[in-house]
DNA sequence: TCTCCGAATTGACACGTTTTAATTGATCAG
DNA sequence: CTGATCAATTAAAACGTGTCAATTCGGAGA
């Protein structure tokens, strides 16, 4: 008997004791939580005041496992780190949030071990649906949990399955319109500073910007594969390029970018005097940079609020909910970098 | 009768089925999931096998139910588009993930009503406890919740009474030095560019480098104060700044510097010969500009993953928690931006 | 053979809510 | 005054799991 401390136990206030001290039954108090509309004003009234003095909050636990459905979604990404990524996430939480509904965010780390671990911890704390971007193409699991009536939307990530809704950009558009604009800037020479190409992303990029080399007269691509998207990976292929300087050099994304920018200047090569520069994502800080960056841009906070509704579409109105493939085009914004 | 679409309602195994097909009781199955050690290692495998191929997935809102305690926490922060935030954010969901618990992100957008709001839904979903970089000075509320058994831990804000754990880092100290970094470099004219001083690490910041300059012969501190810590902020102070040039440019976060950075650079302004410029947060991108950014790191996600931790022994542990506060010392890091 | 013991397993109840069918009480037509 | 109708409310039965007291079983000791 040693709870001296500050013991407070199972003062614990349920629907039942909001009843008592309002002098109806349990099921009242229920249906002024969930059907006002059913019951009379007047005792409508004196629940919620007494719900309001008592301090009760309700038990959602039990609350999902009667009614067989909660108030939680699942969101999976690759990396917390990397802003492409939290705004997506930023796009989601905000809609999720105004319908009432609370989202458990996970990260796969890009590791199909951690992806499917999540999954499963997402259907056992019964989530309505779940928003992933997916790091196995084959995804089975994704189909395991739609038999369970969990909906699935696949993020900047097309679906292969008609019946599997997807919000994803363009990539290969992408890809094409950046190089299409470095092309109608005169340049022939032109490189493609890029991530491993199993990342889908560089690949779809990488095939847009071969199409538009293949349309024009006596342009070529060399490309430089780099470990990873980040400014450091983006200074050492531009060392790579200093022997010989292209024309143009278009990056995967902008973090790339920045860390090649850095380096030419360093240099004394001239932007975009000498070389032209592009990036792709267009985030907050290609702005800041010293010569501010050309770049792909992607409705990124749009596609995570635009895939949230359609995912509340495909659980709360499932009769009418028509699956699609939402793909969004990618904008270009021209800049400094390639404005000589 | 229109129901030939896809039409699977009610193949839902639980526990019962289980125990069905592996001719044992349903208590037994419940042992197997939670105290492995107490099933014959005979019966333990043939369940788990039964469990693998019928595909059982646990009912999480059962189970929290019955149990009293489920494996969530939340965490609420100002603003996912914030780099800081997204750092602090992955800490958490890393430890979180490792340790089977599951993360529930929210926003307050810095709103006091958003703040509430999700504070209670989060106490409604029975989390264990929750991380919060508090918008409300006086935060009533956490202590309803901890009145509730939810642990409650203050992230990037120093909690005020003792009982509260909270884990920040020490923004006083975090100015003073960046401003005696300026002051040793021989600046003495030095600007301090601030967004909003509500906002208590821009504050604290001014503070610290208030103390430095009182310590110093002749130096003196002018201030300019912006509405928001963007890059474009910074751009509307730099060109506030460029009638009178002062020695050094102490920007409260590395955004704002980085949109200094351009305009004093447009301007041809020369950094750090004729200017010394410095930021906070030492974001990733710091290292990206034409002028590497002289800045005071915080350590991030190392801040969130100690949070975590400390949530978790205080809501596991609760027999033997000790209530801390931690305060994390920032770290100078000198670039170009500050070394002519 | 009988008793006793501990390990392994079982059965039944409880967790706090939602929901359905049943009950109450009041209003109104005849 | 009787019976029917309707809104408002209630009582009780679930939902799927965890827990604990009770039970079974096999074997060891006498």
């Amino acid at each position: 008997m040693a709870s001296s401390d500050s013991g407070h136990r199972d003062g614990t206030i349920g629907i039942k004791e909001v009843a008592a001290a309002a002098g109806v039954s349990p099921g009242t108090v229920s249906n002024v939580l969930n059907r006002p509309e059913r019951v009379a004003s007047a005792t409508r009234e004196r629940v919620m005041q007494v719900i309001g003095e008592m301090g009760f909050v309700r038990n959602g636990s039990a609350s999902s496992l009667r009614a067989g459905q909660g108030r939680l979604v699942g969101l999976m990404v690759h990396d917390l780190a990397n802003p492409f990524f939290t705004a997506l996430a930023a796009g989601v939480e905000d809609l999720m949030s105004d319908r009432g509904f609370a989202v458990i965010l996970c990260s796969s780390a890009t590791s199909p071990q951690r992806e499917e671990r999540n999954l499963r911890m997402l259907a056992e704390q019964g989530v309505r649906g779940v928003l992933v971007t997916p790091v196995k193409e084959d995804h089975d699991q994704l189909g395991l949990l739609r038999e369970r009536g969990i909906g699935t939307i696949m993020l900047d990530h097309a679906a292969t399955r008609p019946q599997q809704c997807s919000v994803s950009v363009d990539d290969v558009a992408g890809g094409q319109m950046a190089v299409a604009h470095l092309l109608e800037r005169g340049a022939r020479d032109i490189a493609y500073v890029s991530g491993p190409l199993t990342i889908r992303q560089c690949a779809d990029r990488r095939s847009g910007a071969l199409k538009a080399i293949d349309q024009a007269e006596g342009a070529s691509l060399r490309e430089i594969e780099v470990d990873d998207l980040t400014p450091r990976s983006g200074q050492l292929a531009a060392e790579r390029l200093l022997a010989e300087l292209p024309d143009a050099i278009f990056c995967a994304n902008d973090l790339l970018a920045m860390g090649v920018l850095r380096v030419l200047l360093q240099q004394g090569v001239r932007v975009p005097e000498r070389v032209l520069l592009m990036g792709y994502d267009d985030i907050e800080y290609a702005t800041a940079s010293a010569v501010q960056l050309t770049s792909v841009r992607q409705p990124t906070y749009q596609l995570g609020k635009i895939a949230a509704e359609l995912l509340l579409d495909e659980v709360e109105n499932l009769s009418g909910h028509a699956h699609q493939q939402i793909l969004f085009q990618p904008e270009l914004i021209v800049r400094e970098s390639t404005t000589p």
